[in-house]
DNA sequence: AATTTATACAACCGCATCCGT
DNA sequence: CACGGATGCGGTTGTATAAAT
């Protein structure tokens, strides 16, 4: 017994929306309002499917829809709320006035991750990618690191790869200074010459507890420690001073060739996150269950030692419940 | 100029939840 | 309380356009 489709497939058209059918679908909206979908495309001469027609309304034809660039504080609170709520885009779409779910997922998705990524900070837990690599180090047995390293390392040889063999040229024509004509060009197998290095200093790394870092990485202003930037490539290591906010969000956020990889490698599933929320709320009060009941007072949330933002009830547009 | 690659965003899909009966 | 349809939501895919090669 299969699942009933919303709508027959047949005779249902897909695709672009053409201006005929926006002017159709606004003006049925205007007069009748929204009530049952299922029944708009019919009344509104629309070959379209109703979830269809609510999705292009909703997310695309509501007039008080904004289709200028996101703004710095618009980052701002998208991020502080992701680091918070994680992939819940309708809640976070709710403290943003005119800007939809899909809007903040798709931004998310094609900008915000990828520069927290060339911050070097996970975008799914916002924690620095090498705590990260601390807590395995510091969680796990030794062999267990070494195997999950290895099989880490594995997974990125192919991007490896890809990155020495389209910057070798470059990276040679710096070594060799500028005003230098001379090209140093390297063997193909030295690639995998590199790689072996790599992995094995990386691996060394990881088996060497002193080298971690055991504090926070951060102090209560979310800025990184000096000691820990040190100790993290993706940071400088200067003492300049390395904010997680807005202000270093510049569209410098240059992305590294890592990125593309890493964020569409580990993205956190919405299972995972949820089950995160909903322990989180049952500590609180001891009895919520429910898909989308987990965040009830956004207070307790707020204090997560996990995010490097703090964020008060005050900055919410709109309450979470 | 042609081709490839990257980016942005619209649209779709399937599942979860809500809600009326 | 159970059921079924409607709606909401998040993940993913498709496509147009821009930028790089």
């Amino acid at each position: 017994m299969g699942r009933i489709p919303c709508c027959e497939k047949d005779n249902v058209k897909r695709g672009q929306w053409t201006p005929e059918e926006d002017n159709k679908l606004s003006s049925y909206i205007a007069q009748h309002g929204t009530r049952n979908w299922r029944l708009i495309p019919k009344n509104a001469g629309l070959q379209r499917c109703g979830k269809s027609c609510r999705l292009r309304w909703t997310n695309y034809l509501r007039p008080d829809l904004k289709r200028e660039q996101f703004t710095d504080v618009e980052e701002h609170t998208i991020v502080k709320l992701h680091s918070v709520v994680g992939n819940r885009w309708s809640l976070i779409a709710a403290q943003l006035p005119g800007r939809t779910d899909n809007d903040v997922k798709n931004y998310w998705n094609t900008k915000l991750k990828k520069r927290l990524s060339g911050m070097g900070i996970d975008p799914v837990t916002h924690k620095p990618f090498s705590h990260l690599m601390a807590e395995i180090a510091t969680t796990l047995a030794p062999p267990q690191v070494a195997h999950l390293a290895e099989a880490a390392l594995g997974c990125f040889k192919d991007e490896m790869l890809h990155l020495l063999t389209k910057k070798r040229i470059d990276f040679q024509l710096q070594q060799s200074g500028p005003g230098s004509t001379t090209t140093t060009y390297i063997k193909n197998d030295e690639n995998e010459d590199t790689i072996e290095k790599i992995k094995f200093n990386l691996s060394g790394a990881v088996q060497e507890p002193e080298m971690v870092p055991s504090s926070k990485p951060w102090d209560t202003n979310g800025t990184i420690s000096a000691n820990f930037a040190g100790s993290c490539s993706a940071f400088p290591a200067s003492g300049s001073g390395f904010h997680y906010g807005p202000s270093s969000f510049g569209n410098n956020g240059a992305a590294s060739p890592w990125n593309q990889s890493m964020c569409t490698g580990s993205t956190c599933t919405a299972g995972e996150q949820q089950g995160r929320l909903h322990d989180t709320a049952e500590d609180d009060n001891g009895e919520e269950s429910e898909r989308g009941k987990g965040i009830r007072n956004g207070s307790s949330l707020f204090n997560a030692d996990c995010v490097l933002w703090d964020l008060q009830s005050d900055d919410l547009m709109n309450p979470i419940v």
